[in-house]
DNA sequence: CCCATCTCAGATATACTGATATTC
DNA sequence: CGAATATCAGTATATCTGAGATGG
């Protein structure tokens, strides 16, 4: 277990409350700080549920993302972008889906710099098993009801403002 | 830069609504990617305000808890249950503090298989810089109003709960 | 020639498992 | 002896930088 025992406080709170005697405000550093735990706590779950289907939450979004491509194939650099992370990251990311098989490469024949990459039958039977395990665990955010998911969610959008217009 | 382009659409609006149109209901889903998306923005951002200072936000964290203790000093149990990080984590933290001369170890007499953390004046001096360059970057949320950070650091205790006891 | 796309090598960061030394 | 504390070795994942190969 990553981070077993249970604390008879909240952490967060006692550091509220220090950071407030010596620093001052600590409303954004509380905030901050909060995200940076429910990542990590979620991370584990995810994980945890996916573990069985043999990938992670991050290999899990860009199976997802293939899927709903419209031709059924999505260059690397589109992964990227929707995803927003780093090249090297697709490439290495990628590389692992297909050496589990989910995944297969294809150069694009009207553009040979881009390469496809697409689902392989056993790759959209782990998807949908994965995406069961996910929704049965709730995606792991049982702990609030449909209301405060929508409420949290739409404050949360107000810090992603940098990836998209509008 | 890290994931520089801007997409002239919000891929998690996009992914809800492919998402609601092959599986169901999206809400759980956003949420959770949104979670994982707006903790990796925090990151690069407070990660880059503090990199002129040498250190992370995870051993900024370290740093805090050890000078925000009654001693001035904690033990690396102390310091993994706190931040809620597993004990060969903390060593690798304190191991790397220790290499830049902000923290030493010492061996709690009293019970001789502890080991304290402390920090240095070069610590100090570090931990404090740090905690002015954050506050300058209004701990990289500053796209919600005080009122939002209350209202979702509200939130996101909820999921949270396992942490502690209530 | 310049730019785009992808890949590779190397470095850093974090975290987990399993095993071990030391001390209580 | 059994439990607690810290560490170490090894592995996995993800990230970045910088460089290079290929193609438009």
């Amino acid at each position: 277990m990553p981070t077993s025992g249970q604390l008879p406080f909240d952490p967060l709170e006692r550091a509220g409350e220090l950071w407030e005697k010596h620093v001052g405000d600590a409303t954004s550093m509380q905030l901050a700080t909060s995200i940076m735990r429910v990542q990590q706590i979620l991370s584990q779950r995810l994980d945890a549920a996916l573990k069985p289907h043999g990938i992670t939450f991050a290999r899990f979004e860009v199976l997802r993302l293939i899927s709903f491509s419209k031709e059924g194939r999505l260059s690397l650099s589109m992964i990227g972008e929707r995803l927003m992370v780093h090249p090297t990251s697709v490439t290495n990311a990628i590389d692992r889906l297909v050496g589990q098989g989910l995944v297969v490469r294809e150069t694009d024949p009207t553009d040979r710099r881009r390469t496809f990459a697409s689902l392989t039958s056993e790759g959209e039977r782990v998807l949908d098993a994965a995406t069961a395990a996910l929704m049965d665990a709730d995606f792991a955010i049982a702990g609030l009801d449909a209301e405060q998911q929508r409420d949290a969610y739409a404050l949360l959008k107000l810090l992603r403002r940098a990836d998209f217009e509008g």
